[in-house]
DNA sequence: CCCGGTTGGTTGAAAATCGAAACTGACTCG
DNA sequence: CGAGTCAGTTTCGATTTTCAACCAACCGGG
């Protein structure tokens, strides 16, 4: 009755986090300082009611907060925690990866720090 | 027909290729030596169907090769190629991430990379 | 030869998940 | 007031995933 898999490890447990095939392209977003739903959504082209749910796990998990950026009407935006921001080695690497060996020789993507 | 996002940058290429539920666990079990269809399949719990799904996909993309063991009966294998390989960094930086932020206090998972 | 076991799959149906579009609700601007 | 924006929620049909059964090639024991 388990469908657990016999190895719990580490790639496993960030796996079940981050690893589906929304999940590391939000956070490039959010990287880049796209950081509003709406824009996120069509950068993405994720359906809205995905992003919704996907952006409310991160959220759970502590790697991205939802701050208000306005009041009247109240809107949010999405950060990156600490813990979020962390994952930038493992994105850069993915993403030297695919410079490398499925590059359709486009421009390489640009990781922006930006935390104001 | 996938819905086509606005921005195609190398990590878009990259979890095009790889970045479904299972595929970054097969090659997790590929870099530690688990190399065998059954012995993936049981060790991850993946459906078969699924499995010989992912590794056809991979051998397409040329991260995997199916190379044989044994012949009578002939038996494969599946083997990381140097494209492959390269993926280590990645899955290093995502293990790292797991340790640190989501470990549930066990030990670090070891990537071996075992080109014999 | 027959039996059971192993490996590496295939098939098909049921269940879970996804996606597109319509709708909502709070608010602003003209 | 009417139009528009933002951030969702709801609905429902389509796609994916899972689960279980089946298959075929081969092996070793009796």
């Amino acid at each position: 009755m388990r469908p657990q898999p016999a190895i719990e490890c580490s790639i496993q447990r960030t796996l079940d986090l981050v690893g589906d095939r929304w999940t590391l392209l939000i956070l490039r977003d959010l990287f880049r300082g796209v950081r509003r739903f709406s824009r996120i959504q069509e950068d993405l082209g994720i359906a809205k009611n995905l992003l919704t749910d996907r952006l409310a796990t991160l959220v759970d998990a502590d790697i991205v907060e939802k701050v208000p950026y306005q009041e009247r009407p109240v809107r949010h935006e999405y950060r990156l925690t600490e813990k979020g921001r962390a994952l930038s080695p493992a994105l850069l690497a993915l993403m030297r990866w695919g410079d490398r060996y499925v590059s359709g020789g486009l421009a390489p993507t640009e990781l922006v720090h930006d935390e104001c």
